[in-house]
DNA sequence: CTAATTTTGTGCTGTAAAACATAATTTTAG
DNA sequence: CTAAAATTATGTTTTACAGCACAAAATTAG
């Protein structure tokens, strides 16, 4: 993809942050840009090393996680287009503590973070866009700490399911995840193992809540679905 | 506690956020700056409030926690003086997703949301201050909720002495924790049954990493505590 | 100071979920 | 196209931890 093509999916998309750039801001921006392709499962950057850019998802899917106690992962957050990841250890000073890779081919882009700090020293609506970022993940984590800690496998499960929904939306039957990721991912986005991700999904289906055609998971009942969420 | 000797109590502590402050600015917060007093567990707000100030502690401890199932808490963060709190709510554009209350009497110190937000647009560096610490919190919340999911009970507990001594740090033998706080809180911070917190401490004074004294806790073997906390 | 209430401490029991095992199916690689 | 590897599926066993019960001790209230 070149520069020229890029530019215009930027801007073309809903993007955010772009929108906050006067024109000089977004020529910078398209100078320091770099694209990159990443194949299904490659990690873009992994826990403990030093952050260095800030990552914009322009097409594919991502997830952020943490590796846990004997090789047991832990999916911390999803992304899709165009949504920004990658800044929040820069902006911590801290190396990162958790991993990136792609759910599907996917292709990126990478601004220097220390670009983006200049950005921010100049234009307060960019500093608006991180706090608002940060203050919304955070909020996000901390109930996702009680989520994954007091809820019941089948709550977890079905919670997981409705942040599939929230974040990749249903393909255009209105019904069927607009993602297909192994069970094992599934797992560890709701704290569990593969085999009881499995036997879990099996009973939703049993129960005629969800219908399961290999990866594809097609809701049938959301209400249920949000009520197993929250007491099941 | 009147203005003036706030004022005194500000300066003379390492209260970053206010060394950001020019003297125009440090008059507007002083004359917003009202002063409360929280008696043991009185709540300072409450999840699902609507946020209004930012809180400062002045003295005391106070805990942030999130109620989860079955009237089962979760602590998510422990404050200390001076630390501030309350905003991310507020930035976030949503209710509180957590509660407040104080472990032991505590004088605070509310400033109006609204006024920090019209100094921060003014104040660049004010904006830094509260990038960085959102980002600090976020990974301190991605880092918890793989402890709390995937470590077993004694590792969480050890886990959560460690951070008692990390925010409140030890009284002048330079072993026992400078925080009283009940077994149910301590079972709230690491994930557990009240019963399980008691066992589990017991085991630990059996084994001599710590010693029990009412609600006092002497650290025996730090190096052990942290093993436990790290393999389990 | 005494009674009532809360907190702490321990044993026993039940169960949710992990661990393990083993096919069946699907995907990947040569 | 076929063999190897990975993923999905399901049954069985084990165990970590919650739930419950009940003293003992400590704290609070009248």
């Amino acid at each position: 993809m070149i520069k020229q093509a890029l530019e215009k999916v930027i801007s073309e998309d809903l993007a955010e942050l772009w929108k906050l750039l006067d024109s000089e801001e977004k020529r910078q921006v398209t100078d320091a840009f770099v694209i990159h392709n990443f194949k299904k499962n490659e990690i873009i950057y992994h826990e403990n090393e030093e952050p260095e850019y800030l990552w914009c998802l322009l097409k594919g899917k991502v997830k952020i996680f943490k590796d846990g106690i004997g090789g047991r992962a832990q999916i911390l957050r999803l992304i899709r287009p165009v949504q920004y990841f990658g800044y929040r250890a820069y902006f911590a000073n801290e190396p990162y503590v958790s991993s990136a890779s792609a759910f599907e081919p996917s292709t990126l882009g990478a601004i220097p973070m220390e670009l983006v700090c200049r950005m921010i020293e100049k234009n307060m609506k960019l500093a608006w866009f991180f706090i608002h970022e940060l203050s919304r993940n955070l909020g996000g984590s901390d109930t996702k700490i009680v989520n994954l800690t007091q809820k019941h496998i089948r709550g977890r499960l079905a919670e997981a399911l409705m942040v599939l929904k929230d974040n990749y939306g249903y393909e255009d039957d209105g019904a069927t995840l607009r993602i297909y990721m192994s069970r094992e991912d599934l797992a560890n986005l709701s704290n569990m193992t593969t085999a009881n991700a499995i036997r879990t999904l099996s009973t939703f289906a049993e129960e005629k809540v969800i219908v399961l055609d290999g990866r594809c998971i097609k809701i049938l009942n959301e209400a249920q679905l949000k009520r197993i969420s929250k007491y099941g």
